[in-house]
DNA sequence: AAATAAGCTG
């Protein structure tokens, strides 16, 4: 399940990119200096004024507003109900709002109940507030209860209250109540939607993958008269770009800028180069990041470079991802515990524990707290260079930390356990898993059926199948994978050719990998036709024989001493600009050297190398 | 005179 990418622009692109950063960071200095002309003045003293607006223009926070402690705001309310008369309804849903920011949303909700419980008037203030906060804790149906409180005491809810509901539907995955709602809110005229019931709606169907439903609702605002925004462009082309319709993501923003004339703002670049990024698409990358800088209105935030930060690490190139965190740090942007869980897996994945260790052990020095996502990585990295104590350490750590391990703890901690043999301690976890009431799901169960095949248990793994039956955990392709190697691995090709034929009947699709599994199991079970025949197989099935193929087919070939084919597939290799990999240059090397293969091909072969194994002895 | 929204973990 492990992809390794090399990429030899990476390094040119990583040079681009801070050569970006850094050159923008050296051309706003100056901006303030004095050998400015004119324009340049305009600007710097615009951009004086606009920072003087920030703090000079607003109107100052109420006391109830400045709260930022917990305990502070529940002080402050004890202080208000003994008050004769009561502070105003403002002031106590100025409060509420400040302890709901402070992501408080149940301590709000209890402030809310007291306040109603003394008699302070309700409005729809204190109620889009106090319904956010269900929404929030993903108790929407409360949220429902306190609308229809509303109508009893005569508050007309307005489209803020729709909006939060609606959005609370689509925080608990309730999308077909969402769409009910929005329904109901334009045929009743509950209230008039506004850009942001749109986005909210949009935001929606993004999450269930209904891009193109999306793209059709924010025609249909445009032409119901709401002007679509860069909101809800934003929503979309990120959705896009998670989903590596890129293209599409482009064209959206094409439409936006230069048919609507919408600026784009840095959610939209980032969710752009984020795109980018997970398409390996550097040059790209350094592209965008160049135009976002040329925009002055746009800095790149945390964000963004956490992005980057990510995608370094990603390809393994951490010191590239720490160049990044100086080059955020020196333009202001505090690194966050996002930052630095990518930095943290990126040497996780290097197996550079000790150096992974020792940037988890200075968080708290940083004023970050490790979150499952940092002892997540850890406990894989542990797994990996099978330090299994280690590992386990960490995954306690979890628990003593406050902290609950997620399905992918579980899943991680699992793969180890059965990657060392610890199959009875790796079923205790499961049932410990399960107890804790965290659900399996198909990632889990590949690394079950995949840790039980490796450890000579091929028939748990398939009475295990067999009890999952039809359920949709079988309906993935790395199921099949999985079993029809573990299968032939233990000399059950039977079994894995029916499994193999089981994968059609099911409606499923056979991909690469599983043919390659196939035909490394045929081969080494001497049944060369068989696995000829699959390979020819392969084209009008849709799915191309790579690079892995013909690595497979070589050594069948060469281990049967099929010499003949051996010749052909190397020149078809060529062709198509396959490489030779280590295993099957080993075997090639021993033929020659045993003079069973033509002096012809040894130029061939010297060319099919590529550098890197030569570099190596093996 | 107070409020709603879209980007990272195996």
């Amino acid at each position: 399940m492990m992809m390794i990418r090399t990429n030899s622009h990476l390094h040119h692109a990583f040079f681009k990119l801070t050569g970006i950063l850094i050159t923008n960071s050296l051309t706003t200095t100056p901006l303030s200096s004095s050998r400015l002309g004119l324009e340049s003045t305009l600007l710097a003293s615009l951009l004086h004024s606009t920072s003087f607006s920030n703090n000079g223009d607003r109107r100052l926070l109420s006391r109830y507003q400045k709260v930022t402690k917990l305990d502070d705001a529940f002080n402050l309310f004890d202080e208000m109900i003994q008050r004769k008369p009561l502070p105003s309804a403002v002031k106590f849903t100025q409060l509420l709002n400040a302890v709901a920011k402070m992501k408080h949303f149940s301590c709000s909700l209890d402030l809310f109940k007291q306040m109603c419980a003394i008699g302070v008037p309700v409005d729809k203030y204190s109620m889009s507030i106090a319904i956010k906060c269900c929404c929030h804790l993903y108790r929407t149906n409360d949220g429902f209860a306190l609308l229809a409180s509303c109508f009893r005491r005569a508050v007309v809810p307005n489209v803020f209250v729709f909006n939060t509901l609606l959005d609370g539907l689509i925080l608990e995955d309730r999308i077909v109540d969402a769409e009910r709602l929005f329904k109901k809110l334009i045929k009743h005229k509950l209230c008039e939607p506004d850009v942001v019931t749109y986005n909210t709606v949009i935001k929606g169907l993004c999450k269930f993958g209904n891009n193109d439903i999306a793209i059709g609702l924010l025609r249909l605002m445009d032409e119901r008269g709401c002007k679509p925004n860069v909101v809800a462009y934003n929503t979309i082309i990120d959705s896009l770009c998670k989903d590596k319709m890129i293209e599409d993501a482009f064209k959206l923003f094409d439409e936006m800028v230069f048919a609507k004339g919408i600026q784009p703002d840095v959610i939209t670049y980032t969710s752009l180069i984020y795109g980018l990024c997970n398409l390996c698409r550097w040059d790209e990358v350094s592209k965008l990041l160049k135009e976002m800088e040329e925009d002055v209105r746009i800095s790149p935030n945390i964000q963004t470079f956490s992005i980057l930060v990510d995608a370094f690490c990603k390809e393994g190139k951490v010191h590239e991802a720490e160049a990044v965190i100086d080059i955020m740090v020196e333009r202001g942007v505090v690194p966050n515990i996002v930052t630095y869980n990518s930095l943290i897996d990126g040497y996780c994945l290097r197996g550079e524990m000790t150096k992974a260790k020792s940037i988890f052990d200075s968080l708290t020095s940083k004023g970050l707290v490790p979150n499952v996502v940092t002892y997540n990585s850890l406990v894989n990295g542990y797994c990996k260079s099978l330090k299994i104590e280690e590992a386990m350490h960490m995954f306690h750590e979890i628990t003593i930390k406050g902290l609950k391990p997620n399905i992918v703890t579980y899943s991680t901690m699992l793969q180890g356990l059965f990657r060392v043999g610890r199959c009875g301690d790796a079923r205790k976890l499961f049932d410990e898993m399960r107890a804790a009431g965290q659900i399996p799901d198909e990632y889990t169960y590949g690394v079950i059926l995949n840790g039980l095949c490796n450890n000579h248990q091929v028939e748990v793994a398939l009475s295990l199948f067999h009890m999952v039956g039809d359920s949709k955990l079988n309906s993935h392709i790395v199921v099949y994978n999985i079993l029809i190697e573990g299968a032939s691995k233990c000399g059950e090709l039977d079994t894995a050719k029916t499994l193999f034929h089981d994968i059609t009947l099911k409606g499923l699709q056979p991909n690469v990998r599983t043919f390659n599994i196939m035909i490394s199991g045929l081969c080494r079970e001497g049944q060369l036709k068989e696995a000829k025949l699959l390979f020819h197989k392969m084209d009008e099935s849709g799915c191309p024989p790579d690079s892995v193929t013909y690595n497979v087919l070589l050594q069948g070939y060469l281990k049967n001493q099929n010499y003949d084919d051996v010749e052909m597939l190397l020149h078809e290799m060529d062709g198509r600009g396959y490489s030779i990999d280590a295993s099957t240059l080993s075997l090639l090397i021993h033929q020659i050297a045993a003079g069973s293969l033509d002096k012809s091909m040894v130029q061939l072969i010297g060319r099919l190398v590529p550098k890197e194994l030569m570099d190596t002895p093996a």
